[in-house]
DNA sequence: ACCCAGGCTATCC
DNA sequence: GGATAGCATGGG
């Protein structure tokens, strides 16, 4: 990979397997929007980007090598060798073809908190509808970010949202999900739960405290802790791997435990990675041999 | 109009 | 313990 600033820009070259619309389009991401051609544009972290991608080239517009080291390069996950974690990932055919498939994915890392209010709503939920909500909490309760023509807000701090209510959120159309975000915005903002603790808290125990709060069961947790704190090694058991666990792999009877120890097996410490490949794969393809 | 959505909780046995 | 209905809402 190598990186320069032009005319403001920043011009990322060499850098292999990334693909902006399959990192945004797997659903690990809902703050991210397709503004036509190869561009996208959304919040992170407080700050606006808008990135580009052409045939040799990754831009990303108004941002300094210092912007890109200081946010976007952690972000994106660049300092993560795909090259290697693919390779491990390799184990068998079905695994082979999701990599293919998914040539440009990389798991994002991204903001803990936000992670964890979007992967509630998420629940018994499709993505359009889950972004929707998203972007009406941030545009209700987010900040203002300056230069920016969609006027994107950012997502709500804690303390943006302490005072909500269960009410509030209803207005907003989280149906029943809403009285789940309050419980977990009350357990973070009274400091029951403590975020920057948890990060380094072992992954079973996270889980469980996480599990703490209501509307969080195994699979959401598992999520927030893929995506808000790296930790590769987490699988979630959602119903695509359900169904290839039980259709590609054999597995008879799948249930969490079972599909846990066959991606412990498989993949390792790299297994919640495999998760994303394979979730990816089964669901583009369904969309378009089903529909 | 109908089925379903990156599940979880309460309640049943 | 393990199984299953019900859940708010709206996208396709």
């Amino acid at each position: 990979m190598k990186y320069k600033e032009s005319d403001g820009n920043l011009i990322i070259s060499e850098l292999r397997h990334f693909d902006i619309a399959q990192i945004f389009g797997c659903g690990q991401n809902f703050r991210f929007e397709h503004q036509g051609g190869n561009v996208f544009k959304g919040v992170a972290f407080g700050e606006v980007l808008t990135i580009e991608q052409n045939e040799n080239n990754v831009i990303l517009h108004d941002i300094s090598e210092q912007g890109l080291r200081d946010r976007w390069l952690n972000f994106f996950a660049l300092d993560e060798d795909y090259d290697q974690i693919r390779s491990m990932l390799d184990t068998d055919e079905f695994m082979h073809r999701a990599l293919e498939y998914g040539m440009g994915i990389r798991i994002l890392k991204q903001d803990l908190w936000e992670m964890l209010i979007s992967f509630i709503i998420s629940q018994n939920n499709n993505i359009p509808r889950i972004r929707k909500i998203v972007r009406t909490i941030c545009d209700t309760y987010g900040s203002a970010i300056a230069n920016n023509a969609q006027q994107f807000r950012t997502f709500p701090t804690i303390e943006q949202m302490e005072r909500i209510t269960c009410e509030d959120l209803l207005q907003l159309g989280l149906g029943y999900r809403a009285a789940y975000v309050e419980d977990a915005v009350k357990k973070i903002a009274w400091g029951e739960i403590d975020l920057n603790k948890l990060r380094r808290t072992n992954t079973c125990d996270a889980r469980q405290t996480l599990m703490g709060i209501k509307g969080v069961g195994g699979k959401v947790a598992d999520c927030i802790m893929l995506f808000g704190m790296s930790r590769y090694e987490v699988c979630p058991h959602d119903v695509w791997v359900k169904r290839i666990f039980t259709e590609k792999y054999g597995i008879e009877h799948i249930d969490e435990k079972k599909g846990y120890l066959l991606a412990e097996a498989k993949w390792g410490k790299y297994a919640g990675i495999a998760q994303q490949f394979l979730f990816y794969c089964e669901r583009e393809n369904s969309k378009t041999s089903a529909k």
